[in-house]
DNA sequence: TAGATACTTGACTATTTTAGTCAGGTTTAT
DNA sequence: ATAAACCTGACTAAAATAGTCAAGTATCTA
């Protein structure tokens, strides 16, 4: 099991973004040099958090993005949902006609990847940005 | 995220074993009709649970694997660690003199990654064998 | 109004991981 | 002896990942 890049950049990304007093658009290209992450791939990413409106683009010079809501109000879940970052632990959900493996029954484990689930997006659901943020600050060397 | 099928087959060809006596050993083809996973990849997944001494083998006609302590005793954690099913949430700790992002302090999502990993090792610590035998004897239908 | 900055979109691709398969063993109960 | 079952390593098709690349459009500023 892992996290993909792509939901730990979104993540780095806004905490960035976050750190800043949110009327001055932020550029993709300072978040990219900043972070180290492909300016390419943070369009893709952006465009997603775009449409899931965490984010609002200025168009032009001297734009960039910012965010769609206090830091406190954008969850983990949003960002991770954003991006695609699924936290699926098992295919048992598709069919819902047959159980998982195929046959009439659950599989023996479905339970568990349910319960599996619910105590990782607990976690996500309650840390926001702002704790990203605070936690950062407060450990600055 | 997701959880690979390497280390759910683990889990549910154990939860298989366990169901039984413990007295007479299982046969791998015996919990690959049951549960509808590929022998040869049964053997694979065994191979490591056998050199992480969580089955024993017995070979030769009539042979099959054995647990090789309590179900109470195994837990998640010593499965998924068995078959190299990492809960890696991020690449953070490879390189121990850089930070992540090759810069020299750790990136701002860095303890969000650890905490996260916390947080779903105990889930795994404290889930035994026998928890998910219990659940499924419960449920059945 | 020219030019630069920055967002926008879609297609493409190399690499890695996953989820197996396959072929050939060895061991042991009957 | 022989069949059941474990054991091992090499191989591979398909999917996912982590990007790159190209060609735009919008808007600010000089």
């Amino acid at each position: 099991m892992k996290l993909t890049s792509k939901g730990r950049y979104a993540v780095m990304a806004l905490v960035d973004m976050a750190r800043f007093d949110n009327i001055n658009p932020v550029s993709l290209r300072d978040i990219s040099l900043r972070q180290g992450i492909s300016l390419d791939y943070l369009e893709q990413i952006f465009s997603k958090l775009r449409k899931k409106e965490i984010v609002q683009s200025v168009r032009g010079t001297q734009g960039g993005y910012v965010l769609n809501k206090k830091a406190r109000e954008i969850k983990l879940t949003n960002i991770f949902d954003a991006v695609d970052e699924k936290v699926k632990t098992v295919q048992c959900k598709k069919e819902s006609k047959k159980g998982c493996n195929g046959k009439a029954t659950k599989c023996l484990t479905h339970n568990l990847w349910d319960e599996l689930e619910n105590h990782i997006n607990n976690f996500f659901d309650q840390k926001s940005l702002e704790d990203l943020v605070k936690d950062n600050s407060e450990r600055r060397i």
